[in-house]
RNA sequence: GUGAGUGUAGCUCAGUUUGGUUAGAGCAUCGGAUUGUGGUUCCGAGGGUCGUGGGUUCAAGUCCCAUCAUUCACCCCA
């Protein structure tokens, strides 16, 4: 067989170790954040039935599923006169029965349902793992990338809400980014749309409003015309879209708007109740309501959020709503969930785009201790035991090579202090000690070492 | 699904406009100066199907066609 280059499917990515330092960083601070909420992590498989997933991101997403061909003589079930139809959406249905998960929020629903007996409701989860979606890749989007879900289901509760919103705040500013969190409600949009008469134009109401900061007012309300709305209701559309002042005061002339609509009414409550409570704590991020935002219409049914990074430009770094029922299609009636999703490669691109990641992102070997052979090396062994017992990260080069090789690979991984024992030292009983960043090099026995290191860690 | 850009050393790229000897640079790698001292410096070495296939030509990295890969943007989305 002839040599081929490697390589890694299109919008795939290998993580070096660098890398994983950092992102390990986000993913620990996440994780911590969830924790101290009282949420407990789950996992769910790569595959799911393809039954699971389909229809459930609509058309578009079915499309960006990758599908997982059947083991063995997959067209077995296959007549010719089918496969020369094709009709390539019936046939993928017969020859794929998985496909790998395209985001966390519907295997979550699965489970729920299929463990309701076993859950304590109200179920906080958080749940980090990849996802993937066979989507042009681009600027910050990539065909598997990681979700960082935490929802909570089994609750109606409007403080769910609110501590979703601290939760994102205490994560960013554990990341040390300035963000601005967007929120909107179902129920008002459908309450616009009940008022316009155009119930089922939601979506591409939604749509072309957000474009406003875009392409402008004007080029708004041609998208809306040509989208099939009528001049009136477009003329009806024009407060909403114009809206302006703090979340209250929006909320004030909504509720003008919309007080012939009992579920827009109802969404305004919603969003009332959620910001007196926001008022009353501290929060890292800006809070904003914003009719425009449209994400998940599919299956949100109350608020939904966004976030997005102020001082780099990357599309959203998290978002999520709330979902009455979701867990409805796999038979779990009356069970509403909300959650919001964090997208941890965006956030990485955002702290690299920023160089905002810490130092302690890069940690690393804290001590390697130089080879000078086999009776160096039998010296050294109990020696390294002790120093990993008191919490120090340690190596011994594992060959007896050039030191100047030795100590390159101490540079090159960024270990900050080479000990060096040879036979001065064996017969002194000591350690040299050399720090790597200013050169210079100390003497000092095995316990003048160890505290050196603890007080140095800290 | 639609549109544009880019493919030359491990990486970043020059060379393509105007075809012409043996295809270059920086970084990285390896060796030496320096057999108990890395990062700085100096010397040297290895490393190329010029994405692939075809065409034009005395001659193609360079021009033409096709194809593949990849990046960016639109739609949509984390």
């Amino acid at each position: 067989m002839a040599i081929q280059k490697p390589s890694i499917p299109k919008g795939t990515r290998d993580f070096s170790p660098e890398i994983m330092a950092k992102r390990n960083f986000i993913f620990d601070t996440i994780k911590s954040v969830f924790k101290l909420y009282g949420f407990q992590a789950i996992e769910t498989p790569a595959m799911e039935n393809l039954s699971t997933l389909l229809g459930k991101y609509g058309e578009e997403g079915d499309k960006l599923l990758f599908k997982v061909l059947n083991s063995g003589d997959f067209l077995s079930d296959v007549s010719e006169t089918e496969l020369s139809e094709r009709n390539l959406t019936k046939l993928s249905t017969q020859i794929c029965e998985k496909g790998l998960r395209y985001d966390l929020t519907v295997p979550f629903a699965r489970y729920v349902v299929q463990h309701r007996n076993d859950i304590q409701f109200p179920f906080k989860r958080y749940q980090i793992q990849p996802v993937w979606r066979a989507d042009r890749p681009q600027k910050g989007r990539y065909r598997e990338f990681y979700q960082c879900d935490v929802d909570v289901i089994g609750s109606n509760s409007l403080l769910n809400e609110v501590e979703l919103v601290q939760i994102i705040s205490d994560v960013f500013s554990k990341l040390g980014l300035n963000t601005i969190t967007k929120l909107n409600n179902r129920k008002i949009l459908s309450g616009i749309a009940e008022i316009i008469g155009q119930k089922d134009k939601i979506v591409d109401i939604t749509v072309a409003i957000d474009k406003l900061d875009k392409i402008g007012l004007e080029a708004v309300n041609k998208e809306l015309s040509e989208k099939g709305l009528p001049e009136n209701a477009i003329e009806q559309l024009q407060p909403i879209i114009n809206l302006s002042g703090n979340n209250y005061q929006k909320l004030d002339q909504l509720s003008q708007v919309l007080s012939q609509s009992e579920v827009g009414m109802k969404g305004i409550s919603e969003m009332r109740t959620i910001f007196d409570y926001l008022s009353a704590i501290e929060l890292n991020t800006e809070v904003e309501l914003d009719l425009t935002l449209a994400r998940g219409l599919n299956y949100y049914t109350g608020a939904i959020f966004e976030v997005k990074a102020k001082d780099y430009a990357i599309g959203s770094i998290c978002g999520g709503g709330r979902y009455d029922d979701l867990t409805g299609i796999f038979g779990l009636k009356d069970v509403s969930g909300v959650g919001v999703s964090f997208g941890a490669d965006r956030i990485f691109d955002v702290l690299s785009g920023l160089e905002q990641f810490p130092s302690s992102a890069q940690a690393t070997t804290d001590l390697l201790f130089v080879n000078f052979g086999a009776k160096e090396e039998a010296y050294i062994m109990p020696i390294l035991q002790k120093l990993r017992k008191a919490g120090i990260n340690t190596e011994l080069f594992p060959e007896s090579d050039k030191m100047k090789k030795q100590m390159t690979y101490a540079d090159k991984k960024s270990i900050p202090f080479v000990a060096i024992v040879g036979e001065n030292e064996m017969t002194q009983g000591t350690i040299s000690l050399k720090n790597m960043i200013s050169g210079e090099q100390n003497t000092m026995n095995l316990e003048e070492l160890i505290v050196f290191f603890k007080e140095n860690k800290k």
